[in-house]
DNA sequence: CCTTTTTCAGAATGATCGTTCTTATATTGG
DNA sequence: CCAATATAAGAACGATCATTCTGAAAAAGG
């Protein structure tokens, strides 16, 4: 008996991922998650609820997706300074492509919906812990490894790191010159030493 | 013959830039407008012009109100590195506050609208412009002065310190701890050496 | 005081939103 | 091939949005 559902749930959540991630939640709307993925309306709601819902699996979805992919060797264990310069010398080069200003979904989302909802703000708050827990594991690697000064703070430097992350996400979705964005990258990573 | 209008326009303006500001320009509806100045939607319209209009005149308002105190000597001719501490100080100051999660509304526009309208954009340039060329001017008056190495190179200079300074509004707006804002400010700014 | 003109308050309008409902179709077990 | 059932497509619903419209009230000149 019954009908099998027509379309592939990682492949429907990849489009509807992309569209929350270059628009944002609000600007979103349910119908135009319909033209994006190209499944009808029911489909979606059985498969992934509603908005609010959906819009949570897409976060997820993209956490699993571009984590690994962004901060690469930086989430190893022994992970030190190399790995630092690496994680922002790709993100100099995700800045330098004039259209990609969609910046870090997880960072657009912060700033949009965190203050408003809870269940937003708690995942933030655990990413962010978790991302400040890789910087600062690097740092002290670093410090270890006589990279870095015996006398830099390993924790304010993580909070200093996370911060040029951050903002350098922000930039990348202002319409800022991209030259810009590499300054202020690069003269933010002068401070390790 | 006829009636005068029952209200006040700069008092009716900073009503609605403080909406504006809060909340954004798209959660901000012009009912909310009607109720957070009390004055009739007529006389908005009559006023104002339409959301769009009565944006960018809060916006231009804001600029006119905001800019001095927060750059205060940082706008002077002769500033130098005090005036660029001094100005980071104050944002440190805001940033402890946890009820001032506003942030800049500058920066607040240049994300949120900057992208799909080019009158917004515009003038997010324009102000851009204008801050990077203060920020560039205390840079090289700091150098001049012997404040800064003279191997700094003031135009990348000038561009992470607006980076720093739009990053630490953005992270203000962000669920984030206010003790990592402080972290990053203060170790940003190491890099003034 | 009365006429004129503008303001006010909020009802009306048309669009769009998230969500639910309806109807017809496609699929599968018997 | 038929009955059962989950699906798809999109119409329908109620809320909210920006904007316009509609009387009633208020103010000022004669």
């Amino acid at each position: 008996m019954s009908r099998h559902r027509e379309f592939n749930e990682p492949e429907v959540l990849e489009k509807a991922m992309m569209a929350f991630w270059q628009q944002g939640y609000e600007d979103t709307s349910y119908d135009d998650l319909v033209k994006a993925t190209g499944v009808s309306r029911y489909g979606l709601y059985s498969a992934f609820g509603d908005k609010k819902e959906f819009f949570l699996k897409a976060l997820d979805y993209y956490l699993d997706m571009n984590r690994c992919v962004m901060f690469g060797s930086l989430l190893e264990k022994d992970a030190a300074l190399d790995d630092i310069h690496d994680y922002f010398g790709r993100m100099v080069e995700n800045a330098n492509d004039p259209n990609k200003k969609v910046g870090c979904m997880l960072c657009n989302t912060a700033i949009e919906l965190a203050q408003y909802d809870k269940d937003v703000e708690d995942k933030i708050h655990e990413i962010f812990r978790d991302t400040k827990s890789v910087l600062k594991r690097a740092v002290k690697n670093a410090i270890t490894n006589g990279e870095l000064n015996k006398e830099t703070n390993a924790n304010e430097t993580a909070d200093y790191l996370f911060g040029l992350m951050m903002g350098g996400a922000m930039l990348v979705r202002s319409p800022i010159e991209r030259s810009k964005i590499k300054n202020y990258l690069k003269t933010g990573l002068s401070v390790l030493k």
